[in-house]
DNA sequence: GGCTGGTGATGCATTTTTTGCATCAAGGGC
DNA sequence: GCCCTTGATGCAAAAAATGCATCACCAGCC
């Protein structure tokens, strides 16, 4: 798109924070970048950028028209898939950020489904926390979130809701591994492996921890379930997962539902302990998602309504 | 806006419905439009304009792609009004369609009003009826509307409601001119002036009439106010307003109700007859208003609530 | 059927704009 | 105080946009 060029210009600009490393970005030359940015700059009537010694920085003027500037290039996006629409294909480009729970196994299956009916649509998959994944949305830099957290900004706004019981993970042959349901206390002592600090399973058990005043063995801790998964393997421990990030095709429950590897077994923590956390399926409000965006969208709430009906609103 | 120019030459070229008119308007030639044209739909991939004998005419995908231009161009005065806003003057420009009640009286005032808190925003006008009124925010033409008569479109949002009932305005000599009120009944065969279809005042009318089975003498049939009040001083007949186009600066009602013009009287038609219509302020729905248009709109609708507290919702 | 007046598309020379190189001035870190 | 990096600017080369003349096409009209 010649025509937004300069305005690309500027956000290349904004994220590198000099002009001189944009340029090299841009693959061109510092004083041709400058000039764009002085002739906008001169166009808008204002400064958008302030000079120190060490490149550029927005001022609030600058703030405000890169927001600008990043809505029409998601609504370019918008107005594109719309277009090759028309022409039959549904082509177009859908990028998600997502917690590491939901990417683990219901995100490859959903997108890998989608793209089985419209092979022309690409995905961008960004792994990021509750906060993080809301400033992806706010930037435009995803169209979608996946979030379990409590949603913070009034900015998001949240088509689905999908609630979710912490379950215990553990090798077969655990001594909790008999258990319906695992109660906190059980884990007194017992060793555990927690998510990062940042996830929404790790504050909701800190949360349990601390009421009940148990203080579990933390042996590991870690942002990758793949890699905590796989050290169960070879020292019995007890992790922590929701079941989205356990088996994505079917309800999950009773005996088979750690069938995702079958020396593992996973048991509901019980609901007088911890409660449901929620998984929050949002795009911005005040934004027209693109087709292919909003086909998504619908696809995964649909699917999750169909599999998961009763803990889906929205 | 440099970056923008390829934009406004396709909005333009699509107003005009040829390339050749469009380049006169825009003081080109012909062929540098047509290439401009040409340029971004090889950039968009698919032509947004079908090539006629008589000229070019949108396709659906142009028709898309120039609601995203509008779009764009009201966003960057909204942005521009923004940083404009940083530096203290408040400038700008807001766009209003109105019907023919609301610019009498109540919007010169209003304008007159904001303008000398900030002599630096220009406003621009636009007299139309319902449809069209939402026709133009549809199309970014205007940013505020003020409608009396039912809003159609979804894609309208209502920003407040000032409920008003019909007044019977005439000679003070007439003889009904003695009434608190005036009954339909009254009319039948009385000589009345009416305001053009298109209006809101006037529906509100013909149903009464036909409910009533009412057939008064109309004599005249205008869409301007001004005209047929001056026309009441040489033929003495009835017309028919509501408050908010006779006096603007206080309550309406009592016994000096009519002091626009102390040759004439206004009285209430009587609720029983006629309900009371209702004035609509609106902008569109999922778009961020310029500083002053949003500034504005809120002074009004405060204004009307301080005058007409009992009659302004939302 | 042919003419006329309108439309958009295109090749080529010209003008305007953009870009790149070399260089300057300014500020921070050592 | 030196050195390095930063953004700004004058000037020539490259690239893009423009204007002119012209073509092909179609509708209305005689």
């Amino acid at each position: 798109m010649r025509f937004m060029t300069s305005l690309r210009f500027i956000d290349v600009v904004a994220r590198e924070g000099s002009i001189r490393k944009a340029a090299d970005k841009l693959a061109i030359t510092s004083t041709a970048l400058n000039r764009r940015i002085l002739q906008i700059e001169e166009e808008i009537g204002q400064p958008l950028f302030e000079r120190l010694p060490g490149g550029v920085r927005l001022n609030t003027a600058g703030e405000i028209f890169l927001q600008h500037i990043r809505s029409q290039f998601a609504d370019l996006a918008r107005v594109q898939s719309q277009i090759a629409d028309l022409s039959g294909i549904r082509r177009g480009h859908v990028r998600i950020a997502s917690g590491a729970d939901a990417l683990r196994r219901f995100l490859p299956e959903a997108i890998a489904s989608y793209r089985g009916a419209h092979p022309a649509v690409s995905f961008d998959l960004a792994r990021c926390y509750g906060e993080e994944a809301e400033a992806r949305l706010f930037s435009l830099d995803s169209d979608i979130a996946l979030i379990f957290a409590p949603i913070r900004a009034a900015h998001v706004h949240v088509a689905a809701t999908l609630r979710q019981q912490i379950h215990c993970v553990m090798p077969a042959g655990h001594r909790l591994a008999g258990r319906d349901t695992i109660r906190i206390r059980d884990l007194s002592g017992e060793r555990v492996v927690l998510p990062t600090a940042q996830s929404g399973v790790r504050q909701l058990l800190d949360t349990a921890f601390l009421r009940r005043s148990v203080e579990p063995d933390v042996i590991l801790e870690s942002d990758s379930f793949e890699f905590m998964q796989n050290f169960l393997h070879f020292e019995p421990a007890v992790f922590f997962q929701i079941p989205i990030a356990i088996k994505a095709g079917q309800a999950v429950g009773g005996a088979d539902a750690a069938d995702f590897d079958e020396r593992l077994v996973s048991r509901p923590v019980d609901m007088a302990d911890v409660a449901a956390g929620t998984l929050h399926i949002c795009h911005l409000k005040a934004r027209v998602l693109p087709v292919a965006a909003a086909k998504f969208l619908d696809d995964i709430i649909t699917g999750l309504r169909g599999r998961y009906s009763d803990e889906v609103d929205q």
